[in-house]
DNA sequence: TTGGAATGTCAACAAGGCTGACGTATCTTC
DNA sequence: GAAGATACGTCAGCCTTGTTGACATTCCAA
């Protein structure tokens, strides 16, 4: 019953059982732990989450991006967010300016310390991203891209789609 | 300086650049958010969590699976598997069995209710999954599973291919 | 100019991780 | 049979990171 899998719009036909499904549901959730292993490991070390950098991650890719804006992108609330934010400001790694047009808007900046923070757990985490790339190939990495796009909720990819580099090329 | 890309036995070379890393790294976060949306969705209306689902998955694919399987499964404490496991034991979704030949062991099955509510979350994230593998195509999804296992941390990777199907066909 | 909307902050709470300590059966080994 | 190891449960307390509610500030449009 659950094979009922009816041709669409004149593409190839999938048959996908419900253990090929599995399979692959629990290997998203196995990888996703040794995607964030590495920065787990660092973040631990310096007394920070997740959150943090997350928070860090988007502010590097978009300088100067206001709290709301970041909100969106995280989907999480404000006040959650908030905290995260405070610490990092706090600890010196953020800048939080007023906006210059709209004084209610906070424009945020990763400082010296929050870039070089960025970097480590970047690096580790494009090192793992590297290395499974070049294991599995081109090929795979285009079927990859393609069925986590796949996977998205609408507005996530939109999201997703926005973010262009908008940081100077280093 | 980060492109160093040094060919390695033999392999067809991949150039990755520090911007294709980072668009699979966010392409990671988006997707993971998808792929939990709508089991979270479905939890929280019953006020249970991830935890929860992830211990009635891994329950229901190894019917008679002992606490500590899927300790090292999960990869987290025994007290935080045991306030989960003792609230799915007490509302009756999960069968506690003093083991046959090990009576320090604790066999675990899922009731009726259980398997129910284990039904109900994996046809939500097995329709997604579908979805989204046919979106993609054939070829997509097996360079989907390729990136995602060499993602895996080594010990992780064994978990995964350890996991056969242990339940009787349906 | 004033009321509503947008933005961000403070406070308090809950879920679910964690460590540490301990109790109790139940093997296993000497 | 005694001693130690193993499997499991539990209590207590901590941290991160989500949540809602209340509130101050700022902007804008009627």
């Amino acid at each position: 019953m659950d094979q009922s899998n009816a041709p669409q719009s004149g593409q190839a036909l999938l048959f996908l059982t419900d253990e090929q499904l599995r399979k692959g549901i629990e290997a998203m959730f196995f990888a996703y732990r040794g995607f964030t292993a590495d920065p787990d490991r660092i973040l631990s070390e310096k007394s920070y989450g997740r959150a943090h950098h997350r928070a860090i991650h988007f502010i590097h890719r978009s300088p100067g991006t206001t709290v709301n804006n970041l909100l969106s992108i995280l989907g999480v609330t404000k006040q959650s967010l908030n905290r995260v934010l405070r610490t990092l400001v706090e600890d010196g790694l953020v800048e939080s300016n007023v906006g210059a047009t709209d004084k209610r808007e906070r424009n945020l900046y990763l400082t010296e310390e929050g870039a070089a923070l960025e970097r480590e757990l970047s690096d580790a985490q494009r090192d793992r991203m590297r290395a499974a790339y070049r294991a599995a190939g081109p090929a795979a990495v285009t079927g990859f891209r393609q069925v986590l796009e796949a996977m998205m909720d609408d507005d996530m990819r939109r999201q997703f789609d926005a973010l262009r580099d908008t940081r100077g090329r280093s």
